[in-house]
DNA sequence: CTACTACTTCAAGTGAACTTGAGGTCAACA
DNA sequence: TGTTGACCTCAAGTTCACTTGAAGTAGTAG
């Protein structure tokens, strides 16, 4: 497959496929000519990046967690971590959604006025936002 | 209250201050001397920004969320659809969480052959991770 | 009065994850 | 054989949300 059809089929523009190649997340089989070759492996390899991508790692967590042979070596220690860290993160996104949802209810004439607002408020205010997990708007 | 008790009340850096004032997040009530001063309500508005950050929501977007005069205005279709949306992250980091914590467990040799972690993949393939660079600005 | 310190401005830097542009190559098709 | 178009490299640019640094100012403690 050369770059053109990885791209295809990922969905991934072929900018973002060299750049994860120079970033060692994924590999090229060879050459035809200038063209990169790439095995049809690398789309499930492109899968378990997106995975990793929308559970929040870092695309160098990622690449750590190749083998240099490029099988997934994910570090189970790390998978737990990440695990109950996306659990508080989920907690605190449910509490967003069902604040965000009774404010767009909400009668009180501001929202400041509403309690529950408040304590939301009060919420967010003791949970500064930290260097944010991967959970970029995506509005379709 | 000058910048340095609003950044102790608030916990945030006074550069992040000057920097939403800037971007006209919030508002200084004169000065003294050189001097910013706040009014203490700063803080409700610091929190209400926090509450929008947790959420998703960019700087811009927030600063969208205030009147000409500084009271906020926001838009219940938009927390609606923020919500929503929150909810499509929120079940996206379950499966996700289940899949990690169930890959931490699992004892198929890699865990790309476990059937689990497969359907966990093909999930993640389906929503690649979208930019938002355009799509915030789109919201303006 | 002097020193200290917390503030001030403005410009530039940071880091993550890409994207864009310029200039070049080359396999395939007509 | 020539043209096309998809690929190539490398450097630089982009966005977001800040942070850092240099150089300057001014209220306050001693």
């Amino acid at each position: 497959m050369d770059i053109g059809d990885v791209a295809s089929r990922s969905g991934l523009p072929a900018s973002t496929l060299r750049y994860y190649e120079e970033r060692g997340l994924i590999r090229s089989t060879g050459r035809h000519g200038l063209r990169r070759l790439f095995d049809p492996n690398v789309l499930e390899r492109l899968a378990l990046i997106a995975l990793g991508r929308n559970a929040g790692f870092s695309l160098d967590e990622i690449a750590g967690m190749f083998t240099a042979d490029g099988r997934p070596q994910i570090d189970r220690e790390q998978l737990f971590a990440k695990a109950d860290e996306l659990d508080r993160n989920i907690k605190q996104l449910v509490a967003m959604r069902d604040g965000l949802r009774h404010a767009a209810n909400c009668p009180a004439p501001s929202h400041l006025e509403c309690p529950k607002f408040q304590r939301l408020l009060r919420a967010a205010a003791n949970k500064p936002v930290k260097r944010r997990t991967k959970l970029t708007a995506k509005l379709q």
